[in-house]
DNA sequence: CATGAATGAGAATTCATTCAT
DNA sequence: TATGAATGAATTCTCATTCAT
């Protein structure tokens, strides 16, 4: 380090903004670059040596796992806002923008989003996207043979659509999302497959499969 | 390895037969472990040394691209099968559930599957899709507001819902599969996200972004 | 930490008292865990922080010494209450026992021990061991030929005993020493072996190798 | 690496010779710095990189166990060699120095050496080690109170003796053992303090605490 | 004067690629 | 020509020490 870099950084930040600093370098270098970023770019982003990383996160996995944390929270906020919605079928469709949205802005976290390893939290995600579901299913705008499991699988079907377009056709996944949201209409039903069993959905949810 | 085992087994196989062996077993580790499969694994699943495989592929990125050229060979024949069925619907529907059989084989190797650097071989998929498309379309099977790139979306989709289920759900990209389809039957029209370019397309699938 | 815990503890705290936690809290650490044991953890175990160590002691090093001191410290009480005994035979069996008792007390110390820096300490030490030494012989409880660097050796021979088990037999080195003892009784003289001279001595307990 | 570094290092010496090399280079490594010389230390040592090292152990701790087991061989053929010879009271007296040798010769290494994972190689050493001290005792060399277990405390206890003489005073050890040969002999019978049992003995060698 | 957050060199380990045999 | 041993840069994580607050 230069004299001048060293003069640049301050030494002895406040130590609640260095955790800011070190969950935004870490966001940004993981929506960025992948979980795969050493730590120390992702210290050097953060403009603090990686030992200070390891003071707060003993581990990477463990700094990877507060970022997603961070971003499942904003999934949570998302489902909220959509369930006080006074159109359900609205609420429904913004949730689904929103997670659009949502992995297209973070799409180096993309592998590991839907791994939640937390029971309570994946139970709540779980909880209010069926109220979700079925509210608009209530509504007549969602086919009555669909289970929640099928919205998740919308969702992972997106990741890969964004992560291949992201850089070169940022939109393209709204277009897909459009198609499956007229699949969802009323009209459709008698599907020949089964939808994905709510245990099944655990397993991959809890695992974290790649 | 002992001077008669080394003996059995260097003397003299043919050449051709070890690429064979090699792309066999690399196809095999790639699809079962995944692109991030060591090199000593492969050469020690194809029976030979890791500097025969650096002989035949300058580097493990060429050995990946081999295998991928293989897979997508089987793409060409699926579609060029389609093309023959009497039916134009059932064509087009027997080569969407194809291509996710084919994802499905193999899932490790689904992170850049559709990366295509062939020029030509990816416009020959390309011109082959689009005729799969506009002959169902003809048939009034697929609503005429779609382009081939919505199908490569499609495509692309199951590849997410494929990599999370493969281990305890292996059917559940069908189920999501069906879904689609029913959005691509005639009555939707009128979508308002525009489809992905062309040119963007080639770019996604030149690139390989991850 | 809230602002009242930091009231709390901080105000005024005596310097010499805290002189005298950081103290316990090293030997208390280094007999427990071993010297390599984490300078946070003995700051924690004091309840100071780890500058305020480094306050009193510019290095580990110093504050290793500063325990080492302290438990040579009861070596020298020990000696000094042997020589006041009446029988001097006793007077040295309860040195060498209480030297035992004293190493198995400060096991993760032991690599450490007797590696004395002060050279007054050391000297003393010394030459309060050979009047306890000489004071046994005189009673005829002790063999000529011995000199007090074969006890020196002696005491040292006991730690790896202790150090291997402590844990499962705590006892152990009783038996040794006890066979020792028996090897000190005078008729067994004319041994092969030169003792330890003092000037090898005195080198091994200021450099401390290992 | 300087051209001329590179020139001197033949790339590629025979598979078995580096072995060996690399053996070498750990045990005089471990021997003189100690077990926690670095790997990097060891392979510039053994004229390789790091990697070849790690190419026969896969760990640290599993070249440390090959060194460490090549050196309990040595043991071992001490006590057949010891066995063999005719007179039992020189064949324990010749083990006993050999011990002696054997541990100066590899100081660094007795934090370990007596730790002894391998079931039944402890056990043969235990057996040879226990016809050893029966055959001497058989011949009246050694008193019928002690066990095989008061011959290995006497070993361990050399340990700390010449770890902290090795540098200044290579033979303290040899009077050390000379004195405990002399209270091995008949005659002082009635031992206060039982021996370390032989359960014990073995949790101590299997579980090598330090 | 006390605090404890921050530092960063150092250690073990991995793996694509090279090249002597 | 085939082999697989050798390479070494890169990565994660630790801990004595410093210094802003």
């Amino acid at each position: 380090m230069t004299e001048q870099e060293q003069v640049q950084r301050t030494l002895r930040r406040d130590a609640a903004e260095n955790l800011t600093r070190i969950l935004d370098a870490a966001r940004a270098s993981f929506d960025e670059e992948g979980l795969d970023v050493g730590m120390d770019v992702i210290a050097a982003r953060a403009g603090v040596g990686v030992g200070t990383i390891y003071r707060r996160f003993p581990s990477k996995e463990d700094l990877i796992q507060a970022v997603l944390e961070e971003i499942i929270e904003t999934v949570r906020d998302s489902q909220r806002r959509a369930l006080l919605m006074e159109s359900a079928t609205e609420g429904f469709t913004t949730f689904l923008h929103e997670m659009g949205q949502l992995q297209f802005d973070h799409v180096g976290c993309l592998s590991r989003l839907w791994n939640i390893a937390d029971d309570q939290v994946r139970d709540e995600l779980y909880q209010q996207g069926c109220a979700l579901l079925e509210r608009a299913q209530r509504e007549g705008a969602v086919r009555r043979d669909l289970v929640y499991e099928d919205v998740t699988v919308l969702l992972w079907s997106l990741r890969s659509i964004i992560e291949r377009t992201a850089l070169v056709a940022p939109d393209a996944w709204r277009r897909h999302l459009e198609l499956m949201e007229q699949s969802f209409v009323p009209g459709g039903e008698m599907l020949r497959n089964a939808p994905l069993s709510h245990e099944a959905s655990e397993m991959v949810s809890k695992n974290a499969p790649i």
